[in-house]
DNA sequence: CGATCGCTTGAGCTATCTCAACCGGCGTGG
DNA sequence: CCACGCCGGTTGAGATAGCTCAAGCGATCG
């Protein structure tokens, strides 16, 4: 379930391009550590500017945004292979908050290491950017989402991007995957409000499209679902970039 | 009103940090071309995989990401500046589209030196690290604002967004600044409907907030403006990094 | 002159919100 | 070991922001 990646402190692109002997060698050099952190944790604050960088080795997590208002929006979810931290790493400061939503293992390494990463390997700088580029893309595409779908649809094609990304990381069993976040997480990374959420979901679960109980999500029909979140359910999953 | 910047191609931190004389050597170098393209110039398309990469000299243009099922989000505006194509450049294919809305001036170099300069000159790469960082801040603060502000807060905040943008750029005459779009643009920017956006829009109008007619915008109230969009109106506006 | 485009306005409808209550499980403290 | 409080989930009901449909208007263009 984790990123298979006992030796690869900085694995910037899990899936596509491990990391050869050279390269892993320098990452040795350049890990600051593992660190270990409990559930309820907060590993970057917004307006903070750690030293720190991480990749997610294991567990889950939250980025998420405060408001004037006080109100949170959930920017997305934290699988593992995720990168934290890229916007202390290269602005002044952090933009949003991340939070550990289940225990987590990170690597961690040190925000001075960054600029000798650029210096001295720059397929990693470039892997570095390639990751922002991603992020970037899932963000128009969530925007797109909320912007144009309404409340069943924004639903079925979140658990169609974390079903996917869940199956790329392997951590899928059969059609159930570990979903580990409250309804107003869900609600707040969708602009719904946590009662129309769960009445939505209620609506899913009666059909039979999905099931998300006791902190695992369920894909029942997935064909259904693809059509209701308005996703050409043939698409190849792995158009995608990263996941 | 466009960005200063004669001899300088490849513009990544147009504020802050202008090119020393070794970089804009190299640069030139770099510069394919300048290329001019008439309003309504598509030169980006989701899905392709264009080999030339712009910065904007001049001029203004729109990112959008068109839907299955036929609706276009708009992702933001584009303004001098901007750089045009990273995804394309770092991933396989762009994930939006970019359009030129007015004619525009862009400065066309090739994707290929993209790797050159991250080998060569590893404080451009970390520049464009950057800017994708920076870009990513701006598409969550869109999914915040989308996801939790009514339409009214959402057009105010869109019009402090581009005024603080127009006047970091110089593009400002007192409080007018021209924004050359539909207002299709704008409530497809912000997940609202024509209408509505239409009839807000005649709000801030009758208020004496802000105008916006005959492609420019007019801020008549700036406190109020950021009352309305739920900002701190005495934040320092270039605590944001870029604009 | 007709056609198209962007803007404007009215009217009715509904998806979604807010408020409010209740439920079961769990942890804590007496 | 029980009682209480809290948290996350569930459900109902009324209110409303924003949507869709529809029509009209002025400007621009071929």
């Amino acid at each position: 379930m984790a990123t298979k990646c006992t030796n690869c402190p900085l694995r910037l692109r899990p899936i596509f391009d491990p990391l050869n002997d050279r390269e892993i060698a320098f990452m040795q050099k350049f890990k600051a550590g593992e660190l270990e952190v409990e559930a309820g944790t907060t590993l970057m604050m917004e307006g903070s500017n750690s030293p720190q960088l991480y990749t997610v080795l294991n567990g889950l997590g939250l980025r998420y945004k405060t408001l004037e208002s006080g109100d949170r929006t959930v920017i997305n979810f934290v699988f593992p292979g995720d990168f934290i931290g890229l916007q202390a790493g290269v602005m002044k400061e952090m933009q949003h908050s991340v939070e550990a939503t289940t225990d987590m293992t990170l690597c961690v390494f040190n925000r001075k290491m960054l600029w000798s990463m650029f210096r001295d390997h720059p397929e990693r700088a470039f892997d570095l950017t390639w990751i922002a580029a991603v992020e970037e893309h899932v963000l128009g595409e969530s925007l797109a989402i909320i912007g144009h779908l309404d409340g069943l649809a924004r639903i079925a094609r979140a658990f169609v991007r974390l079903h996917d990304r869940a199956a790329a990381l392997g951590m899928l069993k059969g059609a159930e995957m570990p979903l580990p976040y409250r309804q107003q997480d869900l609600a707040d990374s969708l602009g719904l409000s946590l009662v129309h959420t769960n009445k939505t979901l209620k609506l899913l679960r009666e059909d039979g499209v999905a099931t998300w109980q006791d902190g695992s999500l369920n894909i029942l029909d997935y064909r259904r679902l693809c059509d209701i979140a308005q996703l050409d359910r043939d698409r190849e999953p792995m158009k995608r970039p990263l996941i």
